[in-house]
RNA sequence: GCGGGCGUGGUGGAAUUGGUAGACACGCUAGACUUAGGAUCUAGUGCCGCGAGGUGUGGGAGUUCGAGUCUCCCCGCCCGCACCA
């Protein structure tokens, strides 16, 4: 044969189509739902199809999770290891907008890119169990969890969700005075005779406050750009996270989701899962626990009462003044005439400041006093009441009673408006700043509660309050409730009606609600979401159908709800559809639930700390009190891949000029950086000018000042990949040139999982390289080079060395050290000219899970019928890294080590004595007699003394 | 301000978890073969020094026979939350 023939070379194109074709045909991947084998679910967060494809950072926690999966399935595990795509969001439908094409079209020609490039990656996916959140088969079953939110309550004796059924029972035995529930602020009291004699009208509104998902009149995040609501963790600084268009309040109807009733079990859960310590925490902040009192304060010559909450009871003898947000209801009750004015003014000047003005200037203090006095609860003092913007009106009360010596804000606005400032701490100066450090309290001048520290001081305050009826102790959570509702097109349907102003579900056996076609995707002209475009949008409740009906009668036919529910709605809980994807009766069956249980190993982004994985938990949670589902977290491990970064590269334009300049000519010229694509530089920075000026018509004509070589250098920055900042990456290309596993390999062998890295081309030369040499390993020009031959000592070393650190790195998630590690292993291997067969086939699964086409072809040319991806994972054995006798003593107190490197012909006990009679070992027990010695190969020995 | 993390060659990063720092790879230098090569192979490559040698993990101190690793202080960087009462 000759050299050249395609079975001498490494011909990477033709060997990754030829096995991805045949894992494809042969379902090699497929998950079974029953099986003997224990199961393992590695899942991926699914991606949002964008019409501009795949770049080489995205499939990072791919190729991460797709090493995991085939490992666990060479270890003997039933690997369930799907993939779907989260394909409702913004971007379809703003392409919608402005090509009037359907999003339902776009996302189709987008996931098949999609799936070109995945299947390209030769990634173990199962794809007979594919979802897409846009689907009806799929949303169906996000309608049918709305509609069970719908209908449950939650009720806090029994600490989980219930049916609203047992709530109505408990209404109508004996009224809502004990009935323990998490609910809207200002649900009135009512006996059980009273809720009977209401009408079905008011007793319907009254439940839709109890609700766990309710439809209220809120103040929301609008955003007018994006012509939608917002979710608090959709906003960053102010701005929107899509777009970084501005975000203001305003007041909607929407449903909202009742996750505040979950805030302590989702902060208790967080101790059960094997997430990051990092994430954890941003939950934890998100979530934002604090423990301390409601306190009601009774104002003098008002019958009103001002509630605070604090964290420090102890110090409620500190209390020299309160503060009540701009925004508070009774601001404008209790101001006197003599304020009036100044008040007016502060109200109106603190609401003209956007929400965002107001976050960036912190420093300021401002303020005005209402004239009005508060009565102390314990001293029955008279306590002035001032409005000041420090107190937020979205938080705890919107007022606070201030204690100057014991928290800094509160002094500052003591300080700045003359307002006393007591001393309640024992022997704490506090005349240039509050003292805040509770744990080393002892609390003064304050009557009962003196001399006693932070813990019991609270403890006893509140016992005092509580008996005058002034307070009581308190949980106070900052996670808010989330906002459900989104005036948008490609989101799913609610499965809602209306009946006189009142939400009706439609019955679940009615589901899917599928989405009607619109002629155009924006909001109609009367300000309506894009579904008020419809002409057939309304509910027979006769013929329960969605009907074509423009004439509504209101008597069977009712409107249906027009807003369609947000992007986190499908990807909180679409890992249950997973197991079993296509089941049209239930959202899946117990059998497969009780059977995959939860998601072993989650990869994903750090992005979605506090939403998807919170809102996940959330839902999960809740699928759980229902029993539906076996378990209350949906993912036992959590690993976040870093992002892979792009390198920018930026051409110097003299401003106002059409002239370029090289970085090194620069002078003292102002300097405007343009993007350039990277594809137009070289590795040393270098711009190929002919191409950039070919980009873009204005750049045609430029002049160009080079180095004095002819060469154009360029400015580099680390920036995110993105089609904008021309720095994207595209993985065919690399593939094409280098193979999959090239790439595969490349990836991990950037960094560490975790670590945000920058992409650099150049540098995958070397995994590709060792890929030719792991091919020669095994073929030569005369073809297979591989003998039954005996190994020798050495070979066995090197393989069981490389079994170790491969097992290590895949169980410690640390895949850039094996890639190292292959390397070390095929150059020790080819520099001994090892071609023992009984070597290189457990090397090759060593290495199928990181490169499984190369694998599998070398494989198949050992001569194996079956896949290589089930074969058994090599064992470890010890005895082959047992190497020499050298022996040197390390330390002597009671315990001695000693560094050992140990020869592979002695055992355990010759190795002891060769210890004891080392030179330096006897100088360093200098007479003295170990008890005993302990040998572990390739470890350090201890001699215990 | 609070919380979490990090700091090692020109670069990405290793380091048996307290035991020969810089594995492996990129880049670079020299050479070989080809002789358009961006292909392949060999050798070298932390820094200073011709050399023996010295020095070296942001800086300083400490614990230890031994510190990149542990403790304390300082400097710098990244991420999350942020007037949260």
């Amino acid at each position: 044969m000759p050299i050249n023939d395609v079975y001498m070379i490494y011909n990477f194109n033709e060997i990754e189509a030829k096995w991805q074709k045949y894992w494809a045909e042969k379902q090699t991947f497929q998950a079974d739902n029953n099986s003997t084998k224990p199961k393992y679910y590695v899942l991926d967060m699914f991606p949002y199809p964008s019409g501009a494809g795949l770049h080489v950072g995205h499939p990072l926690g791919y190729i991460a999770s797709d090493i995991y999966a085939r490992y666990k399935r060479h270890k003997g595990f039933n690997v369930l290891h799907p993939q779907g795509y989260d394909s409702f969001g913004l971007p379809a439908e703003q392409y919608a907008i402005q090509t009037g094409q359907h999003p339902a079209v776009t996302t189709e020609a987008n996931i098949k890119t999609y799936r070109r490039q995945l299947d390209q990656m030769g990634f173990s996916f199962d794809w007979s169990r594919e979802v897409r959140t846009s689907s009806p088969e799929y949303y169906k079953w996000t309608q049918w969890i709305f509609i069970q939110l719908f209908n449950s309550w939650y009720n806090k004796a029994s600490n989980k969700a219930e049916s609203v059924e047992t709530l109505v029972m408990l209404f109508s035995q004996e009224g809502n005075a004990k009935v323990e529930a998490v609910c809207d602020d200002g649900v009135g009291l009512f006996t059980a005779a009273e809720w009977n004699a209401y009408s079905s009208k008011r007793q319907q509104q009254i439940l839709l406050q109890y609700r766990l998902t309710y439809l209220a009149e809120t103040e929301v995040n609008w955003c007018p750009e994006l012509g939608t609501v917002l979710a608090n963790d959709e906003i960053v600084n102010g701005v929107s996270e899509r777009g970084g268009y501005p975000v203001i309040r305003k007041k909607m109807t929407q449903w909202s989701m009742r996750i505040s009733a979950y805030a302590e079990r989702l902060l208790q859960g967080l101790n059960t899962i094997d997430w990051t310590d990092a994430l954890k925490e941003s939950q934890r902040n998100w979530i934002g626990k604090s423990v301390g009192a409601s306190v009601v304060f009774n104002l003098k010559g008002h019958n009103a009462t001002i509630e605070v909450f604090t964290t420090r009871p102890d110090t409620i003898y500190g209390v020299s003044f309160m503060t009540l947000a701009p925004e508070h209801e009774l601001v404008n009750q209790i101001t006197t005439p003599d304020q009036k004015s100044a008040v007016d003014a502060y109200v109106l000047a603190t609401a003209k400041r956007s929400e965002r003005d107001r976050m960036a200037d912190v420093k300021t203090i401002s303020g005005v006093f209402t004239g009005a006095y508060a009565e102390h609860p314990l001293t029955k003092e008279a306590v002035p009441v001032w409005v000041g913007d420090y107190v937020l009106a979205g938080y705890g009360t919107g007022a606070v009673m201030s204690v100057p010596c014991g928290d800094q804000r509160d002094y500052d606005f003591a300080k700045h408006f003359n307002i006393t400032i007591p001393n309640i701490f024992e022997g704490v100066d506090i005349s240039d700043e509050a003292y805040t450090d509770k744990a080393n309290t002892t609390i003064a001048n304050s009557d009962f509660l003196s001399g006693l520290d932070y813990k019991e001081a609270s403890k006893q305050a509140i016992e005092a309050l509580e008996a005058k009826g002034h307070g009581l102790g308190k949980t106070n959570y900052r996670l808010r409730d989330a906002v459900f509702s989104r005036q948008r097109y490609w989101g799913e349907p609610f499965p809602v009606y209306y009946v006189n102003g009142l939400p009706q579900m439609i019955d679940a056996k009615h589901l899917p609600i599928s989405l009607p076609e619109v002629e155009k995707y924006l909001p109609t002209e009367e300000g309506e979401p894009p579904l008020g475009r419809a002409e057939v949008w309304a509910w027979d409740t006769t013929l329960n159908t969605v009907v074509e009906n423009s004439k509504i009668d209101h008597q069977t036919i009712f409107p249906l709800e027009l807003n369609t529910m947000p992007g986190w709605a499908g990807s909180s809980w679409y890992f249950n559809r997973y197991m079993d994807a296509h089941n049209p009766n239930e959202f899946a069956s117990s059998e497969a639930l009780n059977y995959w249980k939860e998601v072993d190993l989650y990869i994903g982004g750090s992005e979605h700390a506090t939403g998807h994985l919170l809102y996940a938990r959330f839902w999960q949670k809740f699928l759980f009190d229902l029993e539906v589902v076996p378990v209350d977290e949906f993912a036992k491990k959590l690993i976040n891949q870093g992002m892979i970064l792009g390198t920018s590269a930026f051409v110097g334009r003299v401003e106002g000029t059409h002239t370029f300049v090289s970085v090194n000519q620069i002078t003292t010229e102002s300097i405007q950086w343009i993007h350039a694509d990277v594809s137009f530089v070289n590795a040393s920075d270098e711009l190929d000018i002919e191409a950039f000026k070919s980009w873009r018509e204005e750049f045609k004509n430029a002049d160009f000042r080079t180095d004095n070589d002819g060469l154009f250098k360029v400015k580099r920055e680390v920036e995110k990949m993105s089609k904008s900042k021309y720095n994207v990456v595209n993985p065919d290309a690399i593939c094409e040139q280098y193979g999959a596993d090239s790439l595969r390999l490349y990836e991990m062998f950037l960094g560490p999982l975790e670590q945000y890295k920058p992409w650099n081309t150049s540098g995958i030369t070397g995994v590709h390289n060792f890929l030719k040499k792991l091919w020669k390993l095994y073929i030569g020009q005369d073809g297979l080079k591989i003998t039954d031959a005996e190994p020798s000592k050495d070979h066995l070393k090197t393989l069981h060395k490389t079994i170790k650190k491969v097992t290590e790195d895949i169980e410690n998630f640390s895949f850039n050290t094996s890639v190292s590690t292959f390397m070390i292993a095929v150059n020790e291997l080819t520099a001994k000219g090892c071609a023992s067969r009984k070597i290189l086939e457990p090397l090759l699964i060593l290495i199928a899970p990181y490169a499984p086409h190369i694998a599998e072809e070398l494989w198949s040319q050992l001569g194996h019928h079956e896949s290589i991806t089930t074969t058994k994972f090599p064992e470890f054995d010890a005895s082959h890294l047992i190497e020499s006798t050298k022996a040197y003593p390390i330390s002597f107190n009671g315990k001695m080590r000693f560094t050992i490197e140990l020869s592979l012909d002695l055992s355990k006990d010759e190795i002891e004595s060769a210890v004891m009679a080392d030179e330096k070992t006897q100088a360093q027990l200098d007479g003295r007699t170990p008890k005993k010695v302990i040998v572990v190969p390739g470890k350090i020995v201890n001699i215990v003394g």
